[in-house]
DNA sequence: GTATTATTCAAACGTTCGTTTGAAATCCTG
DNA sequence: CAGGATTTCAAACGAACGTTTGAATAATAC
Protein backbone atom coordinates (compact mmCIF):
# COMPACT_ATOMS: atom_id res chain seq x y z
CA UNK A 1 0.00 0.00 0.00
CA UNK A 2 2.86 2.40 0.81
CA UNK A 3 3.76 3.87 -2.10
CA UNK A 4 6.94 4.77 -1.52
CA UNK A 5 9.97 5.02 -4.12
CA UNK A 6 13.13 3.35 -4.30
CA UNK A 7 14.89 4.04 -0.52
CA UNK A 8 18.53 5.12 -1.52
CA UNK A 9 21.29 4.16 0.59
CA UNK A 10 21.04 6.56 3.05
CA UNK A 11 18.10 8.53 3.02
CA UNK A 12 18.02 9.14 6.09
CA UNK A 13 21.47 10.89 6.86
CA UNK A 14 20.30 13.41 3.82
CA UNK A 15 17.10 13.56 5.37
CA UNK A 16 18.26 14.86 8.26
CA UNK A 17 21.35 17.06 7.30
CA UNK A 18 18.69 18.94 5.35
CA UNK A 19 16.59 19.69 8.35
CA UNK A 20 19.31 20.12 10.29
CA UNK A 21 20.80 23.29 8.00
CA UNK A 22 17.37 24.70 7.70
CA UNK A 23 16.81 24.38 11.31
CA UNK A 24 20.21 25.55 12.45
CA UNK A 25 20.22 28.89 10.07
CA UNK A 26 16.51 29.45 11.69
CA UNK A 27 17.18 29.14 15.14
CA UNK A 28 21.27 28.42 15.60
CA UNK A 29 22.66 25.37 16.91
CA UNK A 30 21.15 25.40 20.37
CA UNK A 31 18.32 26.42 19.89
CA UNK A 32 17.66 23.76 17.19
CA UNK A 33 16.90 20.64 19.14
CA UNK A 34 16.89 17.08 18.01
CA UNK A 35 13.28 16.65 18.48
CA UNK A 36 12.24 19.77 16.35
CA UNK A 37 14.99 18.30 13.84
CA UNK A 38 13.79 14.91 13.87
CA UNK A 39 10.47 15.72 13.61
CA UNK A 40 10.63 18.29 10.66
CA UNK A 41 12.88 15.24 8.59
CA UNK A 42 10.37 12.72 9.55
CA UNK A 43 13.36 10.46 10.91
CA UNK A 44 12.60 8.96 14.55
CA UNK A 45 14.69 11.08 17.41
CA UNK A 46 17.49 8.56 17.97
CA UNK A 47 18.29 8.54 13.80
CA UNK A 48 20.76 11.98 14.87
CA UNK A 49 22.90 9.61 17.30
CA UNK A 50 22.48 6.41 15.21
CA UNK A 51 23.53 8.03 11.74
CA UNK A 52 26.02 10.38 13.18
CA UNK A 53 27.05 10.25 16.87
CA UNK A 54 25.92 12.37 18.52
CA UNK A 55 24.52 16.34 17.83
CA UNK A 56 28.18 18.04 17.72
CA UNK A 57 28.89 15.63 15.11
CA UNK A 58 25.68 16.11 12.92
CA UNK A 59 26.96 19.92 12.92
CA UNK A 60 30.12 18.86 11.63
CA UNK A 61 28.59 17.32 8.94
CA UNK A 62 26.34 19.79 7.92
CA UNK A 63 29.41 21.85 7.47
CA UNK A 64 31.74 19.05 5.47
CA UNK A 65 28.92 18.13 3.15
CA UNK A 66 28.97 21.89 1.24
CA UNK A 67 32.21 23.75 2.48
CA UNK A 68 34.22 20.70 1.43
CA UNK A 69 33.57 21.10 -1.89
CA UNK A 70 32.65 24.56 -2.02
CA UNK A 71 36.62 25.40 -1.32
CA UNK A 72 37.47 22.78 -3.36
CA UNK A 73 35.70 24.56 -6.77
CA UNK A 74 37.30 27.93 -5.21
CA UNK A 75 40.50 26.56 -5.43
CA UNK A 76 39.51 24.41 -8.69
CA UNK A 77 38.78 28.06 -10.21
CA UNK A 78 42.19 30.06 -9.21
CA UNK A 79 43.94 27.29 -10.49
CA UNK A 80 41.98 27.50 -13.75
CA UNK A 81 42.89 31.43 -13.90
CA UNK A 82 46.44 30.89 -13.15
CA UNK A 83 47.05 28.52 -15.69
CA UNK A 84 45.10 30.70 -17.94
CA UNK A 85 47.23 33.43 -17.34
CA UNK A 86 50.22 31.84 -17.77
CA UNK A 87 52.68 33.23 -14.86
CA UNK A 88 51.62 36.73 -14.63
CA UNK A 89 50.18 37.90 -11.62
CA UNK A 90 45.94 37.62 -11.77
CA UNK A 91 43.72 41.15 -11.51
CA UNK A 92 42.10 41.69 -8.19
CA UNK A 93 39.12 41.43 -9.62
CA UNK A 94 39.17 37.86 -10.70
CA UNK A 95 40.48 36.98 -7.54
CA UNK A 96 37.47 38.36 -5.69
CA UNK A 97 35.28 37.15 -8.21
CA UNK A 98 36.86 33.51 -8.20
CA UNK A 99 36.29 33.74 -4.08
CA UNK A 100 32.71 35.22 -4.17
CA UNK A 101 31.39 33.27 -6.86
CA UNK A 102 30.81 29.81 -5.44
CA UNK A 103 28.76 30.87 -2.39
CA UNK A 104 26.92 33.64 -4.26
CA UNK A 105 25.94 30.76 -6.82
CA UNK A 106 24.35 28.83 -3.78
CA UNK A 107 22.06 31.44 -3.27
CA UNK A 108 19.88 30.81 -6.18
CA UNK A 109 19.96 27.23 -5.06
CA UNK A 110 16.42 27.30 -2.91
CA UNK A 111 15.23 23.94 -4.19
CA UNK A 112 18.84 21.87 -2.56
CA UNK A 113 19.36 23.59 0.48
CA UNK A 114 22.32 25.91 -0.79
CA UNK A 115 20.71 28.78 -0.01
CA UNK A 116 20.18 27.65 3.60
CA UNK A 117 23.00 26.59 4.02
CA UNK A 118 25.30 29.70 2.69
CA UNK A 119 22.82 31.90 5.28
CA UNK A 120 23.94 29.27 7.97
CA UNK A 121 27.41 29.71 7.28
CA UNK A 122 27.57 33.60 7.19
CA UNK A 123 26.14 33.44 10.34
CA UNK A 124 28.57 30.71 12.00
CA UNK A 125 31.62 33.27 11.33
CA UNK A 126 30.73 34.94 14.27
CA UNK A 127 29.30 32.19 16.07
CA UNK A 128 30.34 31.92 19.82
CA UNK A 129 30.94 28.57 20.59
CA UNK A 130 34.85 27.70 20.53
CA UNK A 131 34.41 24.12 18.48
CA UNK A 132 32.05 25.44 16.13
CA UNK A 133 34.73 28.67 15.67
CA UNK A 134 38.21 26.04 15.22
CA UNK A 135 35.99 23.71 12.92
CA UNK A 136 36.00 26.62 10.22
CA UNK A 137 38.97 27.86 10.88
CA UNK A 138 40.59 24.05 9.25
CA UNK A 139 38.43 24.21 7.00
CA UNK A 140 39.47 27.72 5.51
CA UNK A 141 42.77 27.78 6.50
CA UNK A 142 44.37 26.21 3.03
CA UNK A 143 41.42 27.81 1.13
CA UNK A 144 42.91 31.60 2.65
CA UNK A 145 46.73 30.81 2.47
CA UNK A 146 45.98 29.91 -1.21
CA UNK A 147 43.79 33.12 -2.16
CA UNK A 148 46.42 35.36 0.35
CA UNK A 149 48.99 34.29 -2.18
CA UNK A 150 47.20 34.96 -5.23
CA UNK A 151 46.43 38.72 -3.84
CA UNK A 152 49.80 39.46 -2.78
CA UNK A 153 51.18 38.53 -6.26
CA UNK A 154 48.47 40.80 -7.89
CA UNK A 155 48.92 43.26 -5.62
CA UNK A 156 52.82 43.34 -4.66
CA UNK A 157 52.81 47.18 -3.64
CA UNK A 158 50.32 46.52 -0.81
CA UNK A 159 52.35 45.53 2.51
CA UNK A 160 51.35 41.93 3.76
CA UNK A 161 50.08 43.39 7.13
CA UNK A 162 47.74 45.21 5.18
CA UNK A 163 46.37 42.98 2.48
CA UNK A 164 45.54 40.54 5.78
CA UNK A 165 42.99 43.28 7.00
CA UNK A 166 41.73 44.04 3.70
CA UNK A 167 41.45 40.48 3.21
CA UNK A 168 39.40 40.49 6.30
CA UNK A 169 37.39 43.32 5.77
CA UNK A 170 36.34 42.04 2.35
CA UNK A 171 35.31 38.60 3.77
CA UNK A 172 33.46 40.39 6.38
CA UNK A 173 31.31 42.27 4.11
CA UNK A 174 30.67 38.80 2.27
CA UNK A 175 29.67 37.34 5.62
CA UNK A 176 27.31 39.74 6.22
CA UNK A 177 25.80 39.93 2.82
CA UNK A 178 25.13 36.32 2.88
CA UNK A 179 23.59 35.92 6.40
CA UNK A 180 21.95 38.97 6.84
CA UNK A 181 20.23 40.50 3.29
CA UNK A 182 16.79 39.01 3.74
CA UNK A 183 16.76 38.62 7.39
CA UNK A 184 18.16 41.60 9.42
CA UNK A 185 17.17 44.77 7.75
CA UNK A 186 18.70 47.74 9.38
CA UNK A 187 18.18 49.91 6.63
CA UNK A 188 15.06 50.27 4.99
CA UNK A 189 14.38 50.31 1.28
CA UNK A 190 15.25 47.26 -0.38
CA UNK A 191 13.90 46.03 -3.13
CA UNK A 192 12.74 42.18 -2.65
CA UNK A 193 13.48 41.29 -6.06
CA UNK A 194 16.65 42.25 -5.39
CA UNK A 195 17.63 40.08 -3.18
CA UNK A 196 18.11 36.45 -5.03
CA UNK A 197 19.18 37.60 -8.05
CA UNK A 198 23.02 36.14 -7.54
CA UNK A 199 24.06 38.16 -10.43
CA UNK A 200 23.52 41.57 -9.41
CA UNK A 201 24.77 41.00 -5.98
CA UNK A 202 28.00 39.80 -7.50
CA UNK A 203 28.28 42.62 -9.63
CA UNK A 204 28.08 44.79 -6.56
CA UNK A 205 29.86 43.17 -4.40
CA UNK A 206 32.59 42.52 -7.14
CA UNK A 207 32.40 46.52 -7.34
CA UNK A 208 32.23 47.32 -3.76
CA UNK A 209 34.72 45.15 -2.66
CA UNK A 210 37.27 45.72 -5.57
CA UNK A 211 37.26 49.58 -4.66
CA UNK A 212 37.98 48.68 -0.76
CA UNK A 213 40.96 46.67 -1.81
CA UNK A 214 42.49 48.77 -4.13
CA UNK A 215 41.83 51.98 -1.47
CA UNK A 216 44.99 53.88 -1.19
CA UNK A 217 47.10 52.39 1.63
CA UNK A 218 48.20 55.81 4.55
CA UNK A 219 51.90 53.72 4.71
CA UNK A 220 52.64 53.58 1.18
CA UNK A 221 52.65 56.82 -0.46
CA UNK A 222 53.49 55.66 -3.85
CA UNK A 223 51.09 57.49 -6.01
CA UNK A 224 49.49 60.62 -6.67
CA UNK A 225 47.48 61.20 -2.85
CA UNK A 226 48.43 60.09 -0.07
CA UNK A 227 45.37 59.24 1.70
CA UNK A 228 42.36 61.75 0.60
CA UNK A 229 40.15 59.05 -2.02
CA UNK A 230 39.29 60.54 -4.92
CA UNK A 231 35.92 60.32 -6.21
CA UNK A 232 34.95 58.05 -8.60
CA UNK A 233 32.00 59.57 -10.75
CA UNK B 1 33.39 42.16 59.40
CA UNK B 2 32.66 42.49 56.18
CA UNK B 3 34.35 45.65 55.05
CA UNK B 4 32.35 46.05 52.02
CA UNK B 5 32.33 49.78 50.06
CA UNK B 6 29.19 52.24 49.83
CA UNK B 7 26.67 50.10 48.15
CA UNK B 8 25.13 51.99 45.30
CA UNK B 9 21.31 52.00 44.22
CA UNK B 10 20.85 49.54 41.78
CA UNK B 11 24.68 47.73 42.78
CA UNK B 12 23.05 44.38 41.33
CA UNK B 13 21.49 45.47 38.34
CA UNK B 14 25.12 46.89 37.23
CA UNK B 15 26.87 43.21 38.03
CA UNK B 16 24.48 41.41 36.60
CA UNK B 17 24.68 43.53 33.31
CA UNK B 18 27.95 43.47 32.92
CA UNK B 19 28.55 39.77 33.75
CA UNK B 20 25.27 39.13 30.95
CA UNK B 21 27.30 41.78 28.63
CA UNK B 22 30.70 39.35 28.73
CA UNK B 23 28.62 35.98 29.12
CA UNK B 24 26.09 36.59 26.37
CA UNK B 25 29.52 37.23 23.83
CA UNK B 26 31.43 34.25 24.93
CA UNK B 27 28.57 32.18 24.67
CA UNK B 28 25.95 33.62 23.21
CA UNK B 29 22.12 33.66 24.70
CA UNK B 30 20.74 30.73 24.66
CA UNK B 31 24.73 29.13 25.90
CA UNK B 32 24.62 31.69 29.17
CA UNK B 33 22.59 30.25 31.47
CA UNK B 34 21.24 31.87 34.49
CA UNK B 35 23.04 30.08 37.02
CA UNK B 36 26.41 30.72 34.98
CA UNK B 37 25.22 34.43 34.55
CA UNK B 38 24.51 35.00 37.76
CA UNK B 39 27.55 32.80 39.90
CA UNK B 40 29.97 35.32 37.53
CA UNK B 41 28.05 38.54 38.80
CA UNK B 42 28.13 37.20 42.38
CA UNK B 43 24.50 37.20 42.78
CA UNK B 44 21.32 35.28 43.35
CA UNK B 45 20.33 32.70 41.33
CA UNK B 46 16.58 34.80 41.67
CA UNK B 47 17.89 37.93 41.27
CA UNK B 48 17.68 38.18 37.58
CA UNK B 49 14.15 37.71 37.44
CA UNK B 50 13.73 40.24 40.68
CA UNK B 51 15.31 42.79 38.87
CA UNK B 52 14.55 42.76 35.11
CA UNK B 53 12.12 39.79 35.04
CA UNK B 54 13.02 37.25 32.51
CA UNK B 55 15.97 36.73 30.81
CA UNK B 56 14.63 37.82 27.60
CA UNK B 57 13.74 41.36 29.45
CA UNK B 58 17.95 41.27 30.68
CA UNK B 59 19.00 40.72 26.99
CA UNK B 60 16.96 43.99 25.96
CA UNK B 61 18.19 46.23 29.14
CA UNK B 62 21.80 44.71 28.13
CA UNK B 63 21.41 46.33 24.80
CA UNK B 64 19.71 49.42 25.96
CA UNK B 65 22.40 50.42 28.31
CA UNK B 66 24.97 50.79 25.42
CA UNK B 67 23.01 51.39 22.35
CA UNK B 68 20.86 53.90 23.05
CA UNK B 69 23.75 56.58 24.22
CA UNK B 70 25.45 55.00 21.30
CA UNK B 71 23.06 56.09 18.36
CA UNK B 72 22.61 59.34 20.33
CA UNK B 73 26.03 59.78 20.39
CA UNK B 74 26.31 59.33 16.43
CA UNK B 75 22.88 61.12 15.50
CA UNK B 76 24.84 64.51 17.53
CA UNK B 77 28.28 63.76 15.91
CA UNK B 78 26.52 64.10 12.71
CA UNK B 79 24.52 66.79 13.11
CA UNK B 80 27.54 68.67 14.73
CA UNK B 81 29.18 68.16 11.35
CA UNK B 82 26.00 69.71 9.53
CA UNK B 83 25.90 72.42 11.51
CA UNK B 84 29.42 73.19 10.95
CA UNK B 85 29.03 72.53 6.99
CA UNK B 86 26.14 75.10 7.30
CA UNK B 87 24.08 74.03 4.30
CA UNK B 88 26.39 72.45 2.46
CA UNK B 89 26.16 68.29 2.34
CA UNK B 90 29.10 66.66 4.17
CA UNK B 91 32.12 64.57 2.77
CA UNK B 92 31.23 60.79 2.78
CA UNK B 93 34.70 59.95 4.46
CA UNK B 94 32.99 62.44 7.53
CA UNK B 95 30.10 60.63 7.45
CA UNK B 96 31.02 57.56 7.51
CA UNK B 97 33.94 57.91 10.21
CA UNK B 98 30.54 59.50 12.31
CA UNK B 99 29.03 56.29 12.28
CA UNK B 100 31.99 53.98 12.82
CA UNK B 101 33.90 56.10 15.44
CA UNK B 102 31.51 55.70 18.20
CA UNK B 103 31.86 52.11 18.26
CA UNK B 104 35.57 51.68 17.75
CA UNK B 105 36.20 54.00 20.55
CA UNK B 106 34.45 50.90 22.46
CA UNK B 107 36.99 48.69 21.76
CA UNK B 108 39.29 50.48 23.70
CA UNK B 109 37.17 50.21 26.95
CA UNK B 110 38.12 47.10 27.77
CA UNK B 111 38.09 47.77 31.64
CA UNK B 112 34.01 49.25 31.58
CA UNK B 113 33.04 46.40 28.91
CA UNK B 114 32.92 48.45 26.46
CA UNK B 115 34.83 45.84 24.35
CA UNK B 116 32.55 43.43 25.29
CA UNK B 117 29.12 44.79 24.27
CA UNK B 118 31.11 45.65 21.06
CA UNK B 119 31.76 42.41 20.27
CA UNK B 120 28.38 41.04 21.16
CA UNK B 121 26.98 43.86 19.11
CA UNK B 122 28.65 42.66 15.70
CA UNK B 123 27.69 38.37 16.73
CA UNK B 124 23.85 39.95 17.22
CA UNK B 125 23.49 41.18 13.70
CA UNK B 126 23.36 37.75 12.50
CA UNK B 127 21.49 36.33 15.58
CA UNK B 128 18.96 33.94 14.18
CA UNK B 129 15.99 34.24 16.53
CA UNK B 130 13.36 36.82 15.78
CA UNK B 131 12.20 38.53 18.99
CA UNK B 132 16.18 40.01 19.15
CA UNK B 133 16.34 41.12 15.46
CA UNK B 134 13.33 42.69 15.55
CA UNK B 135 14.95 44.64 18.74
CA UNK B 136 17.76 45.43 16.86
CA UNK B 137 16.02 46.81 14.14
CA UNK B 138 13.69 48.98 16.30
CA UNK B 139 16.76 50.12 17.80
CA UNK B 140 18.47 51.55 14.91
CA UNK B 141 15.85 52.87 12.62
CA UNK B 142 15.81 56.02 12.91
CA UNK B 143 19.72 56.45 12.85
CA UNK B 144 20.01 54.65 9.87
CA UNK B 145 17.25 57.40 8.13
CA UNK B 146 19.45 60.22 9.20
CA UNK B 147 22.51 58.53 7.98
CA UNK B 148 20.78 57.19 4.80
CA UNK B 149 19.39 60.65 4.23
CA UNK B 150 23.18 62.19 4.79
CA UNK B 151 24.88 59.78 2.29
CA UNK B 152 22.04 60.57 -0.38
CA UNK B 153 22.51 64.24 -0.10
CA UNK B 154 26.16 63.86 -0.08
CA UNK B 155 26.08 61.53 -3.19
CA UNK B 156 23.36 62.86 -5.43
CA UNK B 157 24.21 61.10 -8.60
CA UNK B 158 23.95 57.36 -6.87
CA UNK B 159 21.11 55.98 -6.93
CA UNK B 160 18.99 55.42 -4.04
CA UNK B 161 18.90 51.41 -4.32
CA UNK B 162 22.62 51.41 -4.73
CA UNK B 163 22.68 53.08 -1.63
CA UNK B 164 20.82 50.68 0.30
CA UNK B 165 23.29 48.22 -1.22
CA UNK B 166 26.19 50.13 -0.47
CA UNK B 167 25.39 51.22 3.34
CA UNK B 168 24.74 46.92 3.72
CA UNK B 169 27.77 45.98 2.88
CA UNK B 170 29.50 48.94 5.08
CA UNK B 171 27.44 47.89 7.92
CA UNK B 172 28.78 44.35 7.04
CA UNK B 173 32.00 45.26 7.08
CA UNK B 174 31.88 47.04 10.23
CA UNK B 175 29.88 44.39 12.50
CA UNK B 176 32.46 41.68 10.96
CA UNK B 177 35.10 43.69 12.35
CA UNK B 178 33.64 44.40 15.85
CA UNK B 179 32.56 40.53 16.12
CA UNK B 180 35.72 38.24 14.67
CA UNK B 181 38.79 40.43 15.11
CA UNK B 182 40.12 38.51 17.86
CA UNK B 183 37.75 35.63 17.66
CA UNK B 184 37.84 33.65 14.13
CA UNK B 185 40.71 34.17 11.86
CA UNK B 186 40.29 32.58 9.15
CA UNK B 187 43.37 34.29 7.33
CA UNK B 188 47.02 33.33 9.53
CA UNK B 189 48.65 36.32 9.83
CA UNK B 190 47.31 39.47 12.66
CA UNK B 191 49.75 41.41 14.88
CA UNK B 192 47.91 40.94 18.22
CA UNK B 193 48.91 44.53 18.78
CA UNK B 194 46.88 45.79 15.99
CA UNK B 195 43.83 43.90 17.50
CA UNK B 196 42.88 46.24 20.07
CA UNK B 197 44.48 49.38 18.21
CA UNK B 198 40.99 51.72 17.76
CA UNK B 199 43.04 54.56 15.76
CA UNK B 200 44.83 51.99 13.35
CA UNK B 201 41.37 50.18 13.01
CA UNK B 202 39.51 53.39 12.11
CA UNK B 203 41.96 54.52 9.75
CA UNK B 204 41.87 50.98 7.67
CA UNK B 205 38.47 50.53 8.37
CA UNK B 206 37.76 54.53 6.89
CA UNK B 207 39.72 54.14 3.64
CA UNK B 208 38.09 50.70 3.17
CA UNK B 209 34.77 51.84 3.26
CA UNK B 210 34.94 54.98 1.59
CA UNK B 211 36.56 53.74 -1.39
CA UNK B 212 33.71 50.91 -1.58
CA UNK B 213 31.14 53.54 -1.27
CA UNK B 214 32.81 55.79 -4.13
CA UNK B 215 33.49 52.87 -6.53
CA UNK B 216 31.86 53.47 -9.67
CA UNK B 217 28.13 52.17 -10.50
CA UNK B 218 27.39 50.03 -12.89
CA UNK B 219 24.33 51.68 -14.02
CA UNK B 220 25.09 55.56 -14.27
CA UNK B 221 28.32 56.07 -16.55
CA UNK B 222 29.39 59.39 -15.74
CA UNK B 223 32.50 59.41 -15.46
CA UNK B 224 35.34 58.16 -17.92
CA UNK B 225 35.28 54.50 -16.99
CA UNK B 226 31.86 52.50 -17.06
CA UNK B 227 32.61 49.66 -14.76
CA UNK B 228 36.39 48.84 -14.51
CA UNK B 229 38.08 50.48 -11.05
CA UNK B 230 41.06 52.13 -11.94
CA UNK B 231 44.04 51.12 -9.44
CA UNK B 232 45.08 53.59 -6.92
CA UNK B 233 48.79 52.79 -6.33
C1' DG C 1 14.29 -19.65 3.39
C1' DT C 2 17.05 -18.96 7.02
C1' DA C 3 20.84 -16.45 9.40
C1' DT C 4 22.98 -12.14 9.93
C1' DT C 5 23.39 -7.48 9.80
C1' DA C 6 21.58 -2.80 9.59
C1' DT C 7 18.11 0.29 10.76
C1' DT C 8 13.98 2.02 13.11
C1' DC C 9 11.25 2.72 17.05
C1' DA C 10 8.96 3.95 21.68
C1' DA C 11 10.38 4.65 26.08
C1' DA C 12 13.14 6.14 29.55
C1' DC C 13 17.68 7.98 31.34
C1' DG C 14 19.98 11.74 34.09
C1' DT C 15 20.93 16.72 33.55
C1' DT C 16 20.16 21.29 32.93
C1' DC C 17 17.20 24.92 31.77
C1' DG C 18 14.33 29.44 33.22
C1' DT C 19 11.27 30.49 36.67
C1' DT C 20 8.69 30.61 41.15
C1' DT C 21 8.23 30.49 46.08
C1' DG C 22 8.15 31.98 50.88
C1' DA C 23 10.96 32.93 54.47
C1' DA C 24 15.17 35.53 56.08
C1' DA C 25 17.90 39.55 55.80
C1' DT C 26 18.61 44.26 54.77
C1' DC C 27 17.45 48.84 53.80
C1' DC C 28 14.88 52.97 54.26
C1' DT C 29 11.57 56.13 56.63
C1' DG C 30 9.10 58.42 60.21
C1' DC D 1 14.34 52.54 67.25
C1' DA D 2 10.26 50.59 65.53
C1' DG D 3 7.80 49.26 61.13
C1' DG D 4 7.16 48.70 56.36
C1' DA D 5 9.13 48.17 51.96
C1' DT D 6 12.88 46.28 49.38
C1' DT D 7 16.13 42.94 48.36
C1' DT D 8 18.43 38.47 49.03
C1' DC D 9 18.48 33.67 49.64
C1' DA D 10 18.12 28.36 49.51
C1' DA D 11 15.09 25.27 47.69
C1' DA D 12 12.13 23.40 44.63
C1' DC D 13 9.09 23.50 40.25
C1' DG D 14 7.85 21.53 35.70
C1' DA D 15 9.64 21.42 31.14
C1' DA D 16 12.94 20.53 27.71
C1' DC D 17 17.45 19.05 26.60
C1' DG D 18 20.89 15.28 24.34
C1' DT D 19 21.57 10.61 24.81
C1' DT D 20 20.96 5.55 25.72
C1' DT D 21 18.56 1.27 25.66
C1' DG D 22 16.65 -3.07 24.05
C1' DA D 23 13.22 -4.88 21.44
C1' DA D 24 10.94 -4.78 16.77
C1' DT D 25 11.46 -4.32 11.93
C1' DA D 26 13.76 -4.17 7.43
C1' DA D 27 17.43 -5.22 4.40
C1' DT D 28 21.14 -8.20 2.94
C1' DA D 29 23.85 -12.47 2.46
C1' DC D 30 24.36 -17.29 2.22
Amino acid sequence: MTLRAVKPQHETRRRILDSAEELFMQHGFEGASMRLLTTKAGVNLAAVNYHFGSKDALIEAVFHRRLDPMNAARLAELDRLEKEAGGEPLSPEAIIRAFIGESLAMIEDGRNGGRNFVRLLGRTYTEPAKPIRTLIGRMYASTMERFKAAFARALPEVPASELIWRMHFMFGTLSYTLAATDTVQLIAGFKPEDRHDSRALQERLVQFLTAGLLAPTPDIKRGSSSSTVRRAA
